[in-house]
DNA sequence: GTTCTAACA
DNA sequence: TGTTAGAA
C-alpha cells in the first residue's frame, strides 16, 4: 500500500464522525446519559460548524464504550474517566517507546512466525554497548542482550 | 425521522 | 436517570 493510500485512510477514519442516536444505541448508553457527560466535561463532541447536532469522533465513541464497561463493573462516572484518562496516558508512553523500537524485526522463521525484535541499545556504566534482543522462538519469546 | 433543550416524574 | 413536550 503506497503511504499516501495510508494517510487517505488514516484522514478517513479520523474525519468519521457519528449522530447521538447510533452511539447510543451501539454502545448502549442513552442519549440523555450522553448530555449529561458532556455537560460534566468528560465528553466532547466534534467542533461542528452546523451548530445543532451533535457528531461524535471515532475516538470518543471509544472513550465512551470505555467509560460505559467501567460504569457495569462498578464505577461511578467520574472514576472512570480518570481511568480513561489513566491509560490514555500510559497507551501514549507505551507508543512513544516502542515507536523507534520495532522498526528492526528479523524474521527467522517464516512459517512458524520466529523473529528476533531489535529493541535498540543498552548503555551500561563500564562504557560498553551491547544490544537488546526480543527473541521469539521455539523456546518462547524473550529477551536476550547481544555483545 | 432525528436531535435539541428543558422540565417533570 | 428516564421520559416527555414542543420546536428545529
Amino acid at each position: 500500500m503506497t503511504t499516501n493510500k495510508a494517510k487517505a485512510i488514516h484522514e478517513l477514519f479520523k474525519n468519521l464522525a457519528i449522530g447521538i442516536g447510533e452511539v447510543s444505541k451501539i454502545v448502549g448508553v442513552s442519549q440523555r446519559q450522553l448530555r449529561y457527560w458532556e455537560k460534566k466535561g468528560y465528553i466532547k463532541p466534534i467542533d461542528d460548524e452546523n451548530a445543532g447536532v451533535r457528531r461524535y469522533s471515532l475516538a470518543t465513541v471509544y472513550l465512551i464504550a470505555f467509560i460505559k464497561d467501567q460504569l457495569d463493573e462498578g464505577y461511578t462516572l467520574a472514576a472512570a474517566y480518570e481511568k480513561s484518562k489513566d491509560v490514555r496516558v500510559k497507551s501514549k508512553i507505551s507508543r512513544k517507546f516502542f515507536k523507534h523500537s520495532f522498526s528492526n524485526i528479523t524474521v527467522t522463521d517464516y512459517d512458524k512466525a520466529y523473529g528476533e525484535i531489535d529493541l535498540g541499545e543498552i548503555h551500561s556504566k563500564d562504557g560498553e554497548s551491547r544490544q537488546l534482543k526480543g527473541i521469539v522462538d521455539e523456546n518462547g519469546s524473550y529477551y536476550r542482550i547481544d555483545e
